[in-house]
DNA sequence: GGTGCAGTGGGGAAATGTGGGGATTTTTAG
DNA sequence: CTAAAAATCCCCACATTTCCCCACTGCACC
């Protein structure tokens, strides 16, 4: 069951926003709550749950470590993880660094993705000057990557 | 069991549209009165049976989410899917975003196609017009795509 | 004329998202 | 070392939205 879908919530005062409830019930039962909270590769934040996140660290375990460039995208992967159980009403709270990283200001709505094997929390201009600025046109990207 | 035939029914005040009953019955009983509502490559809604969007799916999944093309594909094809379970008259309900994007407004006649694997909701006019425009007459897309 | 299914409309109940209060812990300053 | 200040956590309460159920109409086929 894969994440998909968008929505638009407020983070609040505290720095807190709300899961949107598909995307929670889309999460595994065994993940119980729990994600980690990353840097996205964009400027955004990304949100795994835990069993997700749990494939990724499988997969750093076969990086080797005797690469300079395999420690250098371990320790930036996992540097700014934090892991987060969501409150009673299913939200988590962003830390200064992450809202700082990704432009997400409290008291301001934040734009929530789902994709695929995780969830995105932008700054609703940032996706889409960052959308603008990709080479190419969906329609494109299909055929590039789809074949 | 391919999708076809066309049907008008009225999109409510609350953005609900009936799926007409032969369409219904035409679907994968084991996809259980599921189906995910996502943008059509043109101004349109596309209703996917939920069986024939995992499909979908699972080609998204082979992908390298470490490539950026592929993030962004995915990102743009899963951002805008709704699931939706059908409510016991066989309705879907439409949201905002979606009815904008296809110019779909509440209390009026949509056009219902079955186009094969899905479904596409248009508004008539949009409809007519895309169709003027495309390239070519029906006879000679003919040719082109089956030829 | 009756029966059944298909499409349309509306109302009540439950869930979702949001804000805030207060207690506990951590940090900072004196 | 102590006390004040700040940050964090956890719970409760509200309002809006969404969902789900029930009822009505009309057409079609008996």
């Amino acid at each position: 069951m894969a994440f998909k879908g968008q929505a638009e919530n407020t983070v609040d005062s505290k720095g807190r926003i709300a899961i949107p409830a598909k995307m929670r019930n889309a999460m595994n039962p065994e993940a119980k709550q729990t994600v980690v909270l990353t840097r996205g590769f964009e400027k955004t934040v990304f949100v795994y749950p835990l069993d997700e996140w749990q494939e990724i660290e499988a997969q750093i375990a076969q990086l080797n470590r005797f690469q300079k460039d395999a420690r250098n995208f371990s320790r930036q992967l996992l540097r700014w993880a934090e892991e987060q159980t969501l409150d009673s009403q299913g939200r988590v709270s962003l830390t200064k660094e992450l809202m700082a990283f990704a432009s997400i200001n409290t008291s301001e709505k934040a734009l929530i993705l789902g994709n695929f094997d995780h969830l995105e929390i932008w700054n609703k201009d940032v996706f889409e000057q960052a959308m603008n600025e990709e080479s190419g046109s969906y329609e494109s990207l299909a055929e590039t990557v789809m074949g």
